[in-house]
DNA sequence: CGTGCCATTGAGTCAATTCAACTTAAGTGG
DNA sequence: CCACTTAAGTTGAATTGACTCAATGGCACG
């Protein structure tokens, strides 16, 4: 009966592995047809009639909640690779838009349901789809329920590099605002600024511009993300 | 392309309603075996192969991650009727323990597959119950991110409110202590004890007893929990 | 070469935390 | 049944990390 600690942004998604062996050949490749936005629209609202499912070819989507009174969480960021709308209910829980221009593939709800009952495959990567999704909202509410700033920029940084499909993984981009990533991780757009500021002059990173961050020392990003027992 | 606006706390899951019907006739309901567990005992810990799955019967159950530290974040409190350790992946992501003394019917993993795998219905409680943790989770986001403390408290009555099976829904039992309150809502124990204490001062809630809340006032509750834009 | 958006930095404030004392309730064993 | 022990909850005072407000810097785009 140990108590099980996790290393929460260190580790992929276990599933993560076979998941993205499967990419090429997923058995949704299929179907589905192409779309695609320019930055800034709208994919789907929050409450919008659950239609279509997606899956992001290229570019990036932010997924959000809107309070009544403007205040904003992003629940995830659905990167090249990612599926997203998944979770249909009646309507979208989330609302959907385009960070950067994007290449989608969207799949009928109706169609995607038939698909899953007939076809095992299917089934097991929207099932696994959930689950990643499931997992990875869990690991988040550590983020913002239990993390300091610091943290959760360093938690942050540590999980887009763990993301990122470029060869050299020092070398993060990041699509997304500030002020995107002050509302992914509970923040205010002055205190991710200033953070980052602070990560850059521990050298730990630099910021070449806006849009890309380059990890210096991944050990210390890492222990910046989730210090150790201090035993 | 309106806004959509959620209502967080206040709506009950789409499905829920649904669900509460199969709940006598669940298509699980064959299968399975009871198990109890005493307060304070651990059903399976984070880390730990995966090997059933649950349902809660009666009594209450603690879904949680800790940190390295110490820190913990609860990420569900599983009541009556509902399903949980079905995220598996290789092993199961949350630790859950026994908030009271509970009774559990234990599904073995393999087995819920092949139901899964043969069965239409069983199929689709188990994406129902994905879909449910899913969505419950990205409101839970909203709180940690982005709501006060008072929010949060409020939101907490709130949902526990909705999910309690009593016939006087005014009356609400608290099972949990207040450090699960506050580990659940990503606050201190002071400050949950505080907040409630300013609930109770201004006529909004009565605290009977450490395990149990009256709700006065939902709809200034409701308000409480969520303010409306002020326009 | 403005115009406007986004990002950065600084100064002061405040909500929630930390630290500490105390109260109440819940066992436990004589 | 009561004295004793321990756990859980409450309240107060002081501290602080993140926020708000405000001003400035920098880049992209027409």
């Amino acid at each position: 009966m140990s108590v099980a600690v996790h290393e929460i942004r260190t580790a992929q998604h276990p599933a993560a592995a076979s998941l993205r062996v499967t990419d090429a050949k997923s058995p949704l490749s299929a179907f589905g047809t192409v779309s695609h936005y320019s930055r800034n629209n709208t994919i789907f609202s929050e409450g919008d009639d659950a239609e279509y499912s997606y899956r992001v070819m290229t570019g990036a989507v932010r997924l959000s909640k809107m309070m009544p009174d403007g205040r904003r969480q992003i629940a995830e960021f659905a990167l090249p690779g990612d599926f997203f709308g998944l979770n249909w209910l009646e309507d979208h829980a989330l609302t959907a838009e385009a960070l950067t221009d994007v290449t989608l593939i969207c799949y009928g709800r109706g169609r995607l349901e038939r698909l899953g009952d007939e076809n095992r495959e299917v089934r097991a990567e929207l099932f696994s789809t959930l689950r990643h999704d499931l997992w990875a909202a869990q690991n988040h509410l550590v983020i913002l329920g239990r993390q300091s700033a610091n943290e959760r920029v360093a938690s942050f940084l540590i999980q887009l590099m763990g993301r990122s499909k470029q060869a050299d993984k020092r070398s993060i981009d990041i699509p997304m605002t500030r002020q995107d990533i002050a509302d992914y991780l509970g923040l205010t757009i002055e205190t991710v600024c200033r953070t980052l500021t602070k990560l850059k002059q521990s050298g730990l990173i630099d910021i070449p511009s806006r849009h890309e961050i380059v990890v210096r020392n991944a050990a210390a990003l890492r222990r910046a993300a989730q210090p150790e027992e201090q035993n």
